[in-house]
DNA sequence: TTTAGCACTTAAAGACATAGAGTGCTAATA
DNA sequence: TATTAGCACTCTATGTCTTTAAGTGCTAAA
């Protein structure tokens, strides 16, 4: 257990280091203290401090810098969110109020709103697939064997793909097979949906339908497009900001915001659902799976959208944030999300 | 003019510098030269090929670089374009050739090919917009006042965007509306929609609709953008790796690719507009506006697409290509580009 | 016109000295 | 017993100097 001196030093130290990004000399820290203390004893609590594991030197003889573990006392015990300030009020407000706002729009702007306000990197992950059901189906088409296949989500996404048609599918089935997808289908979930296209659909579509094969593929590859594409990450641009000049680590962060995937289940890890109370995580670069996220720090906050699932908007950053403000800003971000997005489905649930 | 040997020497010094990024000397070129002559030589040459301004020092004792002009100079007389290697070939023709290719998909595709066999930045830019034609327009309810506005043009891309519809918008008005746009504006330019929905629309609209003005307002928004929105970058990671480990450039790169109207006015410069024949042109960093390509060198390639206007592929990379293998290889995506397009029109003017 | 030879230039790398920031430890002090 | 002053020690950063290697320009001979 830390005295309530050596608390004040390991905060200081992280305070000190977050916004100057220099190691913390004895001298220099006993100038930032509240308390009046003498350099040597300083020295002493920071001695201990770093037998204790919870700071670090460069060389023997530099100033100390915070270690993993000395942020994960900070965050687990000393951390006190701040309140949001005014300005970034505004902001959120302002920009969560504009009009044409569907689901997807909300956790897009969400994303935005995070990455401007902090200058980090944004995640926002929608509420659960689960839920997500299906509004529509329909086939264009364009002429010269190609049809568009639009098909529409209640959360209001649009997916849309252009498929060449095989040769043996006539125009005429296809109207039958797409009135037959809209009676049967639509309203349903699309976990439903993809269930049963693969089991009780190409039986009921054989009767009507000649060649319902070539068909079901297409709505098969437009159905898997909507269930994967919910993810919007804003402020992308950030990452060349904080990743620290250095070229190799930007490298292996934007092919990390490629995959899409791999980013999602970051997001969606095991610890995180567990919690049910949406309290926020810090996890520290360290405590991430890929070598890449090392240097930084990756901060996920879920809410609960009143019976449709929950969602996940995530902050990436440097390892050095200045968390207190950051979490203060994530809470606020997250209670706005939950509130809108619950509103929209009482609304549309009607 | 220069001396055979002054030619050979300059377009040695291009190839070695391209391959090593080394200034190059005068006994290492020795070596590398097909004829034999002494470093003596070789030096009072290239100390003529510096007064001509064709040739750099970095330091007063160092190699020879080519300067700007050194490449403009090779470009325009020394260059001579290679033929495509087997394996670009084969992933050219493979890649084109998957299924399901409309015209987006076309351009789409030859910036990923180009840009994947040359590890640069690839931008490729459709055929003249004033071609594309109105095909179809839908508006979908989505319950709560919410509507999605579906615009399809004759390329076959998809536009959509979501509304809150104004209070003041009847439901039966929207249908006759849309049912208007499509008897009066399909089958026409896009160019002359967005004049007619300014001008004549307006009025015949007002005689069986009473609320014109927020539907129209909706229909302008998803017409612009499907005018702006024909422009695709491949290899957009690949700026990570040529950008010379510069982060302070490579920011400024990734700002100028978020600004599509930038590079779309970049690459349809009148210069290239002049040039009938559809010739290759580079242009290297200092001829180029914005400083940020300062250490650049874009290729553009133009192509017609018989009877639809014409096109432009680009190619982003660092001053030192390897030019004669990259302008080979724009030439024939610049060809299969002109095909397959024209291919495309022809079968769908049917 | 070409080449051999040589004096000269420069960057890069290593050796060395110095200043400055910071630490750890000891002994005195409250 | 907890704190502090004082001092020797450590390490980095910086500047200066030297050496080495690569390369040039120029001159005079072939």
């Amino acid at each position: 257990m830390l005295t309530q001196r050596q608390a004040l030093i390991l905060k200081n130290i992280i305070r000190i280091f977050t916004e100057t990004g220099q190691p913390v000399g004895s001298k220099h820290l006993m100038d930032e203290l509240p308390i009046k203390v003498s350099s040597a004893t300083i020295r002493n609590d920071m001695a201990k401090l770093e037998d204790m594991g919870l700071l670090d030197k460069m060389h023997s003889s530099s100033g100390r810098i915070p270690s993993t573990s000395g942020y994960r006392y900070y965050l687990d015990h000393l951390l006190e969110p701040s309140g949001v300030s005014q300005s970034d009020l505004a902001v959120i407000q302002q920009t969560f109020n504009k009009q044409y706002q569907m689901i997807d729009d909300i956790v897009e702007q969400s994303a935005m709103i995070l990455s401007t306000l902090t200058s980090y990197t944004a995640i926002s992950l929608g509420p659960d697939v689960s839920d997500i059901r299906l509004d529509g189906f329909r086939m264009v088409p364009l002429g010269n064997h190609q049809i568009m296949a639009i098909l529409v989500t209640s959360t209001g996404s649009i997916q849309n793909q252009i498929f060449q048609l095989p040769a043996s599918v006539a125009g005429e089935d296809l109207e039958k097979a797409v009135r037959i997808i809209n009676d049967q289908l639509v309203g349903q979930p699309l976990s439903t949906v993809a269930k049963r296209i693969r089991t009780d659909v190409p039986q009921m579509l054989m009767k009507y339908v000649t060649t319902p094969n070539g068909f079901l593929d297409i709505f098969g590859n437009v159905l898997k497009q909507a269930e994967s594409d919910r993810f919007y990450v804003g402020g992308r641009l950030n990452l060349l900001d904080f990743a620290n000049n250095d070229v190799a680590s930007l490298k292996s962060l934007y092919h990390l915001f490629e995959k899409n995937d791999d980013l999602a289940q970051l997001l969606r890890m095991p610890d995180i659902e567990r919690d049910k109370d949406g309290k926020i995580i810090v996890r520290l670069g360290n405590e991430l799976h890929p070598q890449t996220l090392h240097n930084y720090s990756l901060i996920t906050a879920t809410y609960d959208v009143h019976d449709h699932g929950r969602g996940v908007i995530a902050l990436l950053g440097p390892t050095t944030m200045p968390y207190s403000r950051i979490i203060g800003l994530l809470d606020l971000i997250r209670e706005e999300l939950a509130r809108r997005l619950t509103d929209y489905y009482s609304n549309f649930d009607d």
